[in-house]
DNA sequence: TATTTGAGCAAACAGGTGTTCGCCAATTAA
DNA sequence: TTAATTGGCGAACACCTGTTTGCTCAAATA
């Protein structure tokens, strides 16, 4: 006996994930994703997706997680990194573009589903998102800041980041050192002004 | 003779761009809608569509060319509230909400296929948006900054006001003053650490 | 007035879609 | 060994899609 009957299962079901998120290129948005197109790259039938999952929606909900998985990814490792001293900013902004060029179609998902088609989806890649401003938020506020601001310049960064992500995918690779360094100086620009409007008095 | 023969063309045509814009609600994206459906909601056999557009693409920048009359609305209503006085980043991002809440549809095409299907439509966007930051670039040159940190600025100034309106469209009605407020607060940080990193010496 | 033009449409085609059903074969449980 | 479970599949269903063809018939042109 070679594999047991679950552990088929679930090799099959990372088959269906992987086939999806291999099909969620530029030109394909996971609305546009059919179940036959996912299945046929899974390399089973149409039919055996519903032993996994209930339909599309289901799926994508899953490849939201796998997103979530990614962004603690990029926490974790930012957080050991800066720990060794160095910027805190410029680490985490060149810790972000690492991941998100390592896994560009995860990072698709997410930012394109944020203002996506379904409701669950959208409330899940929100939820993700949110989780990722509230971890910025404390450790502003755990520098001085009251929880108002620290949130307003948590969430400013978090979409400069993004936006930075979604430009450098899209970029010539060339270029993305550029973006990237601009992110960088963007984040410093709300650092510095939130310390002179709120700590100098 | 009630009407010509090419005022009534440019009647349909006008019927079919409404009936796209009607159906780019929350749970329809652009990539998403085919071709028989805006036909049906404009009344007209799908076949007639061929006598006003090559296909959905074309129809699709049609479609972002009025997201473009739009932001140039927006940039026109702001610059003359402020030059009668008051805060320009309030001002602005005022406007931005106000437009962006009359014409819901219109954002959320243009928000969402910055990262969307086809090149050609993300080319188009991406124009616009680029259209709108070299404005607010040239501004913020005028008032004494170097052309690399005011397009810095601009652009990350771009992106929160883009996020906030994105935030609000999604938002109930009496949370949009909130997100509105926090918006002007982001662009201050901007606003002032730009100043603090560049002019103090 | 006669002719040309062109917006609009019905029918049809080939091909894609999601989903149900019943069956198989092999792993698991009794 | 026998019985139950279950992942996988082929066939079929009804439906929707983009696009072509050939036709109207009223407006524009000559």
């Amino acid at each position: 006996m070679a594999i047991t009957r679950s552990e088929q299962k679930e090799k099959t079901r990372r088959a269906i994930i992987d086939a999806a998120i291999a099909q969620l290129g530029v030109e394909k948005s996971f609305a546009s994703l059919s179940l036959r197109e996912v299945a046929r790259e899974a390399g089973i039938a149409p039919t055996s997706f519903y032993r996994h999952f209930k339909d599309m929606e289901e799926l994508g909900l899953t490849l939201v997680d796998e997103c979530g998985l990614t962004l603690r990814q990029i926490m974790r490792k930012a957080r050991k990194r800066f720990e060794k001293g160095g910027s805190v900013i410029k680490t985490s902004v060149t810790t972000f573009m690492e991941v998100t060029d390592t896994n560009p179609n995860i990072f698709r998902l997410l930012f394109h589903e944020r203002s996506g088609t379904t409701q669950a989806l959208r409330t899940a890649v929100d939820r993700e998102i949110q989780f990722f401003i509230v971890e910025l938020t404390d450790y502003i506020q755990n520098i001085g800041y009251e929880k108002e601001s620290a949130f307003a310049q948590a969430e400013a960064m978090v979409a400069i980041v993004f936006n930075a992500g979604a430009e450098s995918l899209e970029a010539k690779p060339n270029q993305r050192s550029e973006v990237e360094k601009r992110a960088i100086q963007q984040l410093r620009y709300i650092a510095a002004g939130a310390k002179t409007l709120h700590l100098d008095k």
